[in-house]
DNA sequence: CTGCGATGTCTGCTGTAGCAAATATTGCAC
DNA sequence: GTGCAATATTTGCTACAGCAGACATCGCAG
């Protein structure tokens, strides 16, 4: 049987948990809704972020390795998701003038087309059950869940924010 | 082709989507975090939410049903998380004696050693990345980021679309 | 100019998860 | 009891993403 010991009790219900558990329930069930939403436009949450930034950046273009960077894929993801949208004449590659090594992915007038399809249900949605909700509830508490989700993402992403990050820790403390 | 229209200019930097954004971008680095903390322990995150999920019940034994229903996974995903975790003799499966459908999965000796030995470095890592700074910040900051979280996940949670949220075997305490 | 490490992209392989179908069992209607 | 729909689990197929390696190109030291 399982002894876990007097003088070292573990508890399997620490409310920590159930904090990170409240944090992936309700980013996991917003996720959801977003990805079906999203594919009722025919695109997976990847390709819509892939597109949202190809169509943010000054040209609606964007070297291959940047974009891995900003999404969460590595540069293999990013390949294979601009082939689909290659396929679907979505995005372009284009050849770099300058460096014959980089490849840029371009959003397509189809690309931009269906992202402003499919923007405004998207944009609905996240009214509907993340920044409705809290502002309903209370005048400051969108502004303060804002606030804390920046705080947080400082911490966790040094690299989000390009500045004075000080522990640039990768390795988990024990 | 590409028609915005003129009286309806689609905006692709829309404030929800930064929101929205920010949410992912906060919530994927702590998950990555996570999964390298677990890995560390030979766990990966859905093996770790299953084998919680185990613990945290009655007699260390679920449904592989209601197991689905728990975490994030379909049944097929249980199936095959389940059959790892019995390779490497952390979890056994257990006939029902009283409906020869149903497949228990329980949590075996091993398996409560395995996570008693890396739930420590988890907890650590929750509260260095998500309640420490929260709670650093200010008095109030932690509560109210949960409160906004437990409003949001009654919102986006709830059975509406899927059904067979029944099974409440490990409710989150408050 | 030449050599060489660094950089950017793509490809082979692998592991994982979902969907839909297959299989087994139960409970109910009759 | 028999038939049938509902329930519980597993399996075949497919798609997607990561890792590591392959390949091309660049920039610099000499």
């Amino acid at each position: 049987m399982y002894h876990p010991g007097v003088d070292e009790p573990v508890t399997f219900d620490d409310e920590r948990l159930t904090v990170m558990g409240l944090f992936a329930e309700t980013f996991t069930g917003l996720a959801a809704r977003g990805a079906a939403q999203l594919a009722e436009h025919g695109l997976s949450p990847v390709e819509f972020e892939v597109m949202i930034r190809l169509v943010r950046s000054p040209e609606g273009l964007l070297r291959m390795t940047d974009l891995s960077a900003q999404t969460s894929l590595t540069t293999s993801g990013v390949t294979r998701v601009v082939d689909r949208l290659v396929d679907r004449g979505l995005v372009a590659r284009q050849a770099c003038a300058t460096d014959r090594r980089t490849t840029y992915a371009v959003i397509s007038d189809a690309g931009r087309g269906l992202l402003a399809a499919a923007l405004p249900g998207h944009l609905a949605l996240i009214e509907t059950w993340l920044v409705g909700p809290l502002r309903e509830a209370d005048g400051t508490r969108l502004d303060a869940f804002v606030a804390s989700l920046r705080l947080l993402r400082d911490h966790v992403v040094p690299c989000a924010t390009a500045g004075s990050e000080g522990p640039q820790v990768v390795a988990v403390p024990s």
